[in-house]
RNA sequence: GAUCUCGUAGCUCAGCUGGAUAGAGCAGCAGAUUUCUAAUCUGCCGGUCGGGGGUUCGAGUCCCUCCGGGAUCACCA
């Protein structure tokens, strides 16, 4: 029970006790910094039931508590609020509950979860964009995880159409053989260059022929490499051997470029589905639909469904030729998973401009009879802006994601080496810490921000290491890390498990700082909680960094194993440090990010 | 035009289901290190919470309306 819920609990005993009055209308919330107390009734909603005055209830509601219940050491009443302080020998018991290892984890839900992110197309790197939605969508299924959900990682990669025809047809045209191994590059980077190679001829070839006096519509259908593609996609349709050998081979280099940027992030998948395999499904649910009568056929053999009832519009599903579109794809993939891995939930993480195509899936499904159509969530994150707005590869403003991690790692030494904090150290531990806080940064700087929101990143002022960031937080693990290093031998805490005597403590009187400290790791558990049921790293990420910054204060004002400290006061803080940065592990672990020993 | 979404300090962002005098970081200014990591800490400066109505004991938060930014409204995925 966190220290909120027990405090709930107490005054909705004093509140029936004195008035009868409904539990429901308990409304306690933390104690504003500026007034003494812990945690705050606030007692305006009582009113009708007490039929006091704002002061008089609240008053009346403290001297009961402080005489019949446990644990309130003391209330003050200011205006209609009552500010009530639990006592020390309370918040030690909290300290004890939070030392376990498992602590901010739940054990085993029954749920099922799956949470789709990713989602390369294969005809380019990937770029800040796409970093923004695999770190979302890794850290919401870590999240996940420790709600103790069953999770499935899932990637779906968009690996067939047009657009990997254009990157074929281009290399075929300028290649002359080109390779990873003989030109070095990653394989993603590659085939994203002959994107780019397409693109320019394409472009060239519409400025000729509208020099010819083509008008542009017609220049762009009759464009010699566009047809090309387009032929070359007909082939593939038909698994024509050469073209398919083709694609295969090129997209091999994609996912060998891919998974290296995986790993480089840190994040991996449970399960890849490739949209060549997945494009046919849905067909039968087109069949069902009709069936039941919530499809229509127009006389052209198209078939649709109308939601115009619903506020929306109509929406194809399946072409007059037979094949399939989008929806059709997804609305199969959909049913597919949930009888595959009965799932309870299904997390979408995919950009806001497909808002509209999830509330429709949402809603056919729901038509078609699928209740759990309730139980798909669409992570909706917004684009990242620069600072002159959208990117665009033509422009080549894109910021790829190789480069920027690259370039955080980089900042991250040249920090490091500047303040002297990598001397002693091996190549190899310099190496491992400046990824650590490089990728730190970069993440952190992405997860804090509320998902629905546009976020703007400006390339040419690197990303902060000072203040609200990821290594700030880093930092504040590290420091902790080097006093118990430094207690070594004579406190026999190993850096993972935080010591267990809090026992040992029972009497002590704590500063304000330290109950502050005690109750800020409290809520870690119900802020993963909350994380999980609202799908937001931001809350973790949150909740770290205000952790840290009070634990800075408590390090700066109070000394912990230096020279004159009581052993008793020693044992003391450095046990609560080490309660500090094992949340501070626990939070960062869920957003992805590493901690560092030191840095 | 319709639907959705966002608008909080010069900049980047918090603000839980409505609760006390709206908070951080960066930038700017002024300070703190003989002793545990200064990637830290302290103080100052900075706000008509886009505007206007309404509901409420109480509104940044809920409702309406207007203004501004973005997204979507493809037989692309």
């Amino acid at each position: 029970m966190t220290p909120e819920t027990l405090v709930t609990d107490l005054c909705a005993q004093a509140l029936a006790a004195l008035y009868g009055a409904d539990p429901a209308l308990v409304q306690v919330s933390k104690t504003r910094k500026e007034f003494s107390g812990d945690y705050t009734l606030v007692t305006f909603p009582l009113l009708k039931a007490s039929r006091k005055s704002p002061e008089q209830t609240a008053q009346e509601v403290g001297e009961w508590l402080l005489k019949n219940t446990p644990h309130i050491r003391d209330f003050n009443v200011i205006k209609g609020f009552l500010n009530l302080s639990l006592d020390g020998a309370y918040w030690l018991g909290r300290l004890e509950g939070i030392s376990a290892p498992s602590y901010g984890f739940t054990c085993d839900s029954g749920r099922t979860v799956m949470v789709e992110y990713s989602s390369p197309n294969t005809n380019k790197p990937l770029h800040l964009g796409h970093l923004r939605n695999i770190l979302l969508g890794y850290s919401v299924a870590q999240i996940s995880e420790a709600c103790g959900h069953n999770t499935v990682k899932a990637n779906l990669v968009n690996d067939r159409g047009i657009h990997i025809c254009k990157s074929m047809i281009a290399w075929q045209l300028f290649g002359d053989g080109e390779t990873p191994e003989s030109s070095g590059m990653k394989g993603d980077h590659l085939v994203g260059k002959y994107y780019v190679a397409f693109d320019r001829a394409y472009k060239a070839e519409i400025k000729e022929l509208t020099e010819r006096g083509c008008n542009e519509e017609q220049a762009k259908r009759e464009a010699p490499i566009m047809q090309q593609a387009q032929e070359m996609l007909r082939l593939w349709e038909a698994k024509d051997p050469e073209i398919y050998a083709l694609w295969q081979r090129m997209n091999g280099w994609v996912y060998a470029g891919f998974d290296k940027t995986y790993a480089l992030m840190g994040v991996s998948f449970d399960k890849t589905y490739y949209e060549s395999d997945t494009y046919l499904l849905g067909k039968a649910l087109v069949q069902k639909g009709l069936e039941k009568g919530v499809f229509y056929k127009r006389d052209d053999g198209s078939v649709w469904v109308d939601l115009t009832a619903d506020g929306l519009d109509e929406k194809l599903l399946l072409r007059a030729d037979g094949t399939s579109v989008y929806m059709t794809q997804d609305l199969g993939t959909a049913v597919q998973r949930f009888n595959e891995y009965r799932l309870d939930d299904m997390v979408y993480v995919v950009g806001n401009e497909q808002n509209y195509h999830f509330q429709v899936l949402k809603l056919i499904l729901k038509k078609l009879g699928y209740a759990w159509s309730d139980h798909i969530f669409h992570l909706s994150y917004g684009m990242v802006e620069l600072p002159e707005g959208k990117m665009k590869s033509r422009e080549g403003t894109v910021v790829d994601a190789d480069d920027l991690m690259a370039e955080m790692i980089a900042t991250a030494r040249e920090m490091s080496e500047e303040l002297g904090k990598l001397d002693g150290l091996t190549d190899a531990e310099k190496d491992e810490i400046c990824r650590i806080i490089g990728l730190g940064a970069l993440k952190y700087f992405i997860l804090k921000v509320d998902p629905k929101k546009t976020m703007t990143f400006n390339p040419k002022e690197s990303i902060d290491f000072n203040g609200n960031t990821g290594p700030f937080i880093q930092y504040t693990h590290a420091r902790i890390k080097s006093l118990a290093r430094r207690a070594g031998g004579t406190q026999g805490a190993s850096p993972d498990t935080p010591e267990n005597d809090t026992k040992a403590f029972q009497g002590r009187e704590l500063e304000p700082k330290e109950i502050e400290l005690i109750k800020m790791l409290s809520e870690l558990s119900p802020t993963v909680e909350q994380a999980g049921r609202e799908y937001s790293p931001a809350l973790i990420a949150n909740y770290a960094f205000d952790l840290a910054k009070e634990y800075n204060q408590y390090y700066h004002d109070y000394p912990i194993l230096k020279e004159g400290v009581a052993d008793d006061d020693k044992r003391f803080r450095l046990a609560l440090s080490l309660q500090v940065a094992s949340a501070i592990k626990k939070a960062m672990g869920l957003l992805g990010i590493e901690v560092p020993e030191r840095m």
